[in-house]
DNA sequence: GTCATTTGACCACA
DNA sequence: TGTGGTCAAATGAC
């Protein structure tokens, strides 16, 4: 407990000092503006602020996690007592019903361990999860999706983990994993950043190294990304679907992987222009090769 | 036609 | 008996 709340004091200095920063950002562009600097030093300051703006974020949500759920203070996962939890439906006798009969009969078979977490977002992990079921659960405002791995059918693999949304603002996701993948399916996501371009300073590349894209509201909501054609890229293609609407992205449209839909052969299929709201960034993204080039807007 | 999602039904557990 | 986890037919997207 003790080293919780010096890891919140922690976490308040680094938020003060992050607030600093964009201070003196601020008062740099400003006198920028004052001489006339040219568009590569004003990218840059976009793209600092852009990213400081995140760590902001970052610090916002972590300390809005230590307030609203103490019990997250050391760590936000949990690993649940596996000891208590009953048998699996593995008792039941194939022979004591029909196919149809059986539906419903897997019920709370949590044999392994469970992990739980909650994030702003939707947690993403490195495997394809395929969509099982919804439930309203009682005195919930958002109803549980429930997700199974892909590869149970081929693979075996039993691993299961449901989704809820918990808190509408700032939106908070609870993720609960059931037992372990069995599966091969592990993903890569790499996210390469370089902004040393030596042609142009302010053109950042992304590469992906994905063989499949994967995140609960891609994999599931969004059906494949390589279906996706370029030009039904517009700005919708990055909200969830009505349908889905216990899911969301970051309130602030990011250069983060899990908002980019990828192709099954690790590409990028978007010419997406991105417009950050609260004077963060602006952009456009650039498909080229297996290359994604972001190009902020500049003025 | 194939595959993923939706949704009502089923059923074990508390 | 109500709740929640899972199944599978129906439906939709491509």
């Amino acid at each position: 407990m003790e080293n919780g709340r010096k890891a919140f004091e922690e976490l308040v200095r680094g938020h003060e000092f992050a607030k600093q920063l964009r201070q003196i950002i601020n008062i740099d562009e400003n006198n920028n503006d004052n001489n006339n600097n040219d568009d590569d030093d004003e990218s840059v300051t976009v793209f600092a602020q852009y990213l400081l703006t995140k760590v902001l974020n970052s610090f916002t949500n972590t300390l809005f996690l230590f307030n609203k759920y103490p019990s997250y203070q050391s760590h936000h996962i949990q690993l649940m007592d596996s000891s208590s939890i009953t048998p699996s439906q593995s008792q039941l006798s194939p022979n004591t019903s029909t196919i149809k009969d059986r539906r419903g009969c897997h019920k709370r078979s949590r044999t392994a361990e469970t992990t739980e977490e909650v994030s702003e977002t939707p947690t993403i992990d490195n495997h394809q999860w395929r969509k099982y079921g919804q439930k309203p659960i009682l005195n919930a405002k958002y109803s549980r999706n429930y997700y199974r791995c892909s590869h149970k059918l081929d693979q075996g693999c039993k691993a299961t983990k449901q989704v809820q949304r918990v808190q509408e603002k700032p939106p908070l996701y609870k993720t609960i994993y059931c037992g372990h993948h069995t599966c091969k399916d592990q993903l890569n996501h790499e996210i390469i950043l370089d902004n040393t371009s030596p042609s142009d300073s302010s053109i950042f590349l992304i590469s992906f190294d994905n063989t499949k894209q994967d995140c609960p509201f891609l994999s599931s909501s969004f059906p494949s990304s390589s279906m996706i054609k370029r030009d039904e890229c517009n700005r919708e293609e990055f909200i969830p679907m009505s349908s889905f609407d216990d899911y969301l992205i970051s309130p602030q449209p990011t250069l983060d992987a899990s908002q980019m839909h990828v192709t099954q052969s690790s590409t990028l299929e978007l010419d997406q222009s991105l417009d950050v709201m609260d004077g963060v960034l602006y952009g456009s993204l650039d498909h080229s090769d297996d290359l994604f080039q972001f190009q902020p807007y500049v003025g």
